[in-house]
RNA sequence: GCCCUCAUAGCUCAGUAGGUAGAGCGUGCCCUUGGUAAGGGCAAGGUCAUGGGUUCGAAUCCCAUUGGGGGCUCCA
C-alpha cells in the first residue's frame, strides 16, 4: 500500500492555501499524526511539525535510493535516470532502460548495492549554476527536464510544484552524481547493508502522466538495522493474511466471477447479512438525526446527466449510454441527480430545510480496468449516500452535524485512527475540471475551512483534488494493521442546486438557491466491508457476524437438542448453525474456530439433560451455562452491537 | 487505459530436457459416538482460463483474448 500513498500537505488550521507536496511518515510517527478520538487538535498540529523528511531514517532510503541508482546505472549503461525519492516504509527511483528487468536483475543489483555501501563514499552536496547542471546532466534527459522546472522556479526535483524558487544542487558518492536536494548520510557506512531489500518492479508514468512515458519503477526498503528490516518484512507477511479478498474466499463473503464481469461483486448469504446488518445501522442513525428515505431508480435519460454536469465533468467514469426508441439512458454514477429531482418536486419553503434525503443507492462507475482491487475499487458499488439541502445559515451546522455522525460510527467500529481530507480547487481547472464558478468556490471553502477550524477538527488541505461540483473531505481511515483508505466522503455542491435551478422560499418570501451536502459517512458497502473484514481480520464483532452462533452436539444423540436450540436462537434473529455432520467435536471447534463464529455452543449429554450449553467463545475462553444465560448474553450484544466477545 | 506479472480439481499448490495430469484440504458415502483447534476408510471431482498457431504429439513453446495481482493515474 506504501505506494499508494498520495502527495499531500499537512496543513494546521488557518494556513494558507497548501500545494501537494511529497510528505510521507514512518509508520510509527505516522500514527500519532492521525487525530485520535476528540482531543483537541493542538499538540498534534505540532507533531505533524517534525517532519519524517528530517529524520535519520528518511535520510537513509533517499541515500539508499542513490546507491540503487549507481548499481543500475553500472548494470545499464546508457540508461535514463528519472527521480527517486523516500516513501513511506522505503524508497523506489523510477528508470529508463532498454529492457524489462527481471527478479533476477534485482537480485544483481542489490548485490552491487551491498559492494558499493560497503565502500564507505562519502556524500557531497554542491550547489551549481543551472548552466553546469545542463552540463554535468547532458545525457539525462529527465534531469534536464527537472532542471528547466528548477530555474523557472516552478517545481522542485521530484517534479513537484514549489512557491520559492529553489537552488540547485547535486550530490555525489563514488561514481554517481545527482540532481537532488538532498539531506543525505554523511557516508555510505551508515546505510547498513542488512537492512536494505529490493521488493519489486512496476511501471510508472514520468511525472505520473500518462501522457509521458512509462518508466521502470524499483521499489525497495530500508531500515536501521537488520531487525527492523525482519519486523517490515514480518508486518507485510501479516498484512497479506488479513487481505480482505483471501479473507472474503475463506469466509465466503463475496465472490467475483468471470461471466459477470469485473468490478461486480456478488454478495454470498454470509456477506449480505453483513450488508443486512449495516443497513440497518445506517437507518437507525439517519432516522435519529432527522433524515427521510427516498428511493430512485438506476438510470436515467442522457438529459439529466448533462443537466447535472456528469456528462461534461464525469463522462470518463461512466458506463456508456444505451439507447430505447432514440432516446439515450445511462446507469447512474451518483445518485445526486436523481435527489435533487425530488427536491424540485414540489415548492420549497424554508420551513423544510435542512432537508436530508438518505439512499442506499446503487451506482456504477467505469473504473479503467487497472484500478478495481477487490472490494476496495469495484464498478458496481452501493452508496450510504444522503444529501442535506440547506440555507447558507444552516450549513455549518449541518457540516458539523455530518462530522459527529462519522465520530459516532468511528467509534462503534474502533477505529482508531484518522484524519480528514480536505480537497480543493485549483484556478487553472476552471472550467475544465471544475465548475467556472470562481466566487463560489472561494466561498464555500472558506465555509468548510471555517467549520472545520471551529470545531477543532484536524485536516489536511489539497489542492486540485476537488469534485467538480465542489470542495470535498475524505475521511482517511486506519486499519488495525496501519493500512489507510479513503472511507466516508463528504462534499460541497454549490454547482448543481443552481444547474438544477433548485430554489426555496426564505423568510423574506424570497427565491434562494440552497446549498447541497453530499455525504456517505459509511462509504459503500463495498468498500466498507473490504476494510472491515481487514479491520477486525475477519473476526467480527457479534452484530455484524455472518454466523453468530454454531452449535456443536458432541455425539449425534444430541443432534434433536441441537436443532431445537437452533430453532430457538433462530427465532429471535439470532445467526445460527447446527453441525450435524459426523466429524468429531475437535474437528467441527476447529471449523467454526476457522470461521471465526463468535460463539459456538458445545452441547453434550450432560448439557441436554440441565438444559445447557457450554459456550466456548473465539477466543477459546469456555463456560457453561443454563439456555436462558446464554440468550441474554446474545441478545444483548446484539442490541448493543458491543465490541465485547 | 498504460507497464510488469500470473492463470493446473471448490481452496492451497506439485508437475522444465514438449509424450493428453498429481497431493493435501474441502465434498459425498461407510465405519467410528468421540468433551473443547483435524479419528479412519472408500469414492466422486480437472476438455490444465479461452481462442488460434508451431509440432507426429502441448498443461509445458509462440500469438491473441479474458480474468487476477504489483504499480502509474484515479477514487467511495
Amino acid at each position: 500500500m506504501s505506494a499508494r500513498l498520495r502527495a499531500r500537505t499537512w496543513v494546521e488550521p488557518r494556513a494558507n492555501f497548501a500545494r501537494p507536496r511529497k510528505l510521507v511518515c514512518e509508520p510509527a510517527r505516522a500514527a500519532e499524526f492521525f487525530y485520535s478520538g476528540q482531543q483537541g487538535g493542538a499538540e498534534m498540529v505540532a507533531k505533524m511539525r517534525e517532519r519524517y523528511e528530517d529524520s535519520k531514517l528518511y535520510r537513509i532510503r533517499h541515500s539508499t535510493a542513490h546507491v540503487m541508482a549507481q548499481a543500475v546505472m553500472e548494470l545499464f549503461p546508457g540508461a535514463k535516470i528519472a527521480i527517486g525519492p523516500a516513501i513511506e516504509d522505503g524508497f523506489y527511483y523510477d528508470f529508463d532502460l532498454p529492457r524489462t528487468l527481471t527478479p533476477e536483475d534485482l537480485e544483481q543489483i542489490q548485490k552491487r548495492m551491498v559492494e558499493i555501501i560497503k565502500g564507505k563514499h562519502p556524500f557531497v552536496r554542491r550547489v551549481v549554476s543551472a548552466e553546469e547542471a545542463r552540463q554535468i546532466f547532458k545525457d539525462q534527459p529527465y534531469k534536464l527536464e527537472l532542471i528547466e522546472g528548477l530555474e523557472r522556479g516552478e517545481v522542485d526535483e521530484d517534479g513537484n510544484p514549489v512557491e520559492e524558487k529553489p537552488e540547485i544542487s547535486i550530490y555525489q558518492h563514488d561514481s554517481f552524481v545527482d540532481l537532488c536536494r538532498g539531506p543525505h548520510v554523511e557516508n555510505t557506512a551508515e546505510i547498513n547493508p542488512k537492512a536494505i531489500k529490493l521488493l519489486h518492479v512496476s511501471g510508472a508514468y514520468w511525472r505520473g502522466d500518462e501522457h509521458n512515458p512509462m518508466l521502470q519503477r524499483i521499489y525497495g526498503t530500508a531500515w536501521n538495522d537488520p531487525k527492523e528490516l525482519e519486523e517490515y518484512l514480518w508486518r507485510l507477511e501479516e498484512a497479506k493474511k488479513r487481505d480482505h479478498r483471501k479473507l472474503g474466499r475463506e469466509l465466503d463473503i463475496f465472490t467475483f466471477d468471470e461471466e459477470v464481469g469485473p468490478g461486480l461483486a456478488l454478495w454470498t448469504p454470509r456477506g449480505g447479512a453483513i450488508i443486512e446488518e449495516i443497513e440497518k445501522l445506517a437507518k437507525e442513525v439517519e432516522f435519529k438525526h432527522r433524515y427521510v428515505r427516498v428511493r430512485t431508480p438506476h438510470l436515467a435519460k442522457e438529459d439529466l446527466f448533462v443537466h447535472s454536469g456528469h456528462l461534461p465533468y464525469y463522462a470518463e467514469s461512466m458506463y456508456p449510454p444505451m439507447e430505447l426508441e432514440g432516446v439515450r439512458y445511462y446507469v447512474k454514477p451518483m445518485n445526486c441527480p436523481m435527489h435533487h429531482k425530488i427536491f424540485a418536486s414540489r415548492p420549497r419553503s424554508y420551513r423544510d430545510l435542512p432537508l436530508r434525503l438518505a439512499e442506499y443507492g446503487t451506482c456504477y462507475r467505469y473504473e479503467k480496468s487497472g484500478e478495481l482491487f477487490g472490494l476496495m475499487r469495484v464498478r458496481s458499488l452501493q452508496m450510504n449516500d444522503a444529501h442535506i439541502y440547506c440555507s447558507e445559515a444552516q450549513f455549518e451546522q449541518e457540516f458539523t452535524d455530518v462530522i459527529k455522525m462519522y465520530l459516532e460510527y468511528f467509534e462503534l467500529f474502533g477505529i482508531q485512527e484518522y484524519y480528514m481530507r480536505f480537497s480543493t480547487h485549483h484556478p487553472r481547472g476552471l472550467g475544465k475540471k471544475y465548475v467556472n464558478n470562481p466566487e463560489l468556490w472561494k466561498k464555500t471553502e472558506d465555509m468548510v475551512r471555517q467549520a472545520m477550524q471551529k470545531n477543532g477538527i484536524p485536516y489536511i488541505e489539497i489542492a486540485d483534488e476537488a469534485a467538480f461540483y465542489g470542495p470535498k473531505i475524505d475521511v482517511q481511515v486506519r486499519s488495525a494493521i496501519g493500512r489507510e483508505f479513503t472511507l466516508a466522503t463528504n462534499q460541497v455542491d454549490f454547482a448543481q442546486p443552481a444547474r438544477f435551478e433548485l430554489t426555496f422560499t426564505n423568510e423574506a418570501g424570497q427565491p434562494e438557491t440552497p446549498l447541497c451536502l453530499h455525504r456517505a459517512p459509511l462509504s459503500t458497502h463495498e468498500r466498507l466491508i473490504g476494510f472491515l473484514l481487514e479491520h477486525y481480520a475477519g473476526a467480527f464483532p457479534v452484530w455484524l457476524s455472518p454466523e453468530q452462533v454454531r452449535i456443536i452436539p458432541i455425539t449425534d444423540s444430541q443432534n434433536e437438542y441441537a436443532v431445537n436450540l437452533q430453532n430457538r436462537l433462530y427465532d429471535l434473529g439470532v445467526r445460527v448453525e447446527a453441525d450435524l455432520t459426523p466429524d468429531r467435536m475437535n474437528a467441527k471447534i476447529r471449523k467454526a474456530q476457522l470461521m471465526k463464529v463468535p460463539y459456538m455452543l458445545v452441547v453434550g449429554e450432560k448439557e441436554m439433560n440441565a438444559g445447557a450449553v457450554a459456550l466456548r467463545k473465539r477466543d477459546g475462553s469456555q463456560q457453561v451455562m443454563p439456555v436462558e444465560e446464554f440468550i441474554a448474553l446474545i441478545t444483548d450484544r446484539i442490541r448493543t452491537r458491543s465490541a465485547e466477545l
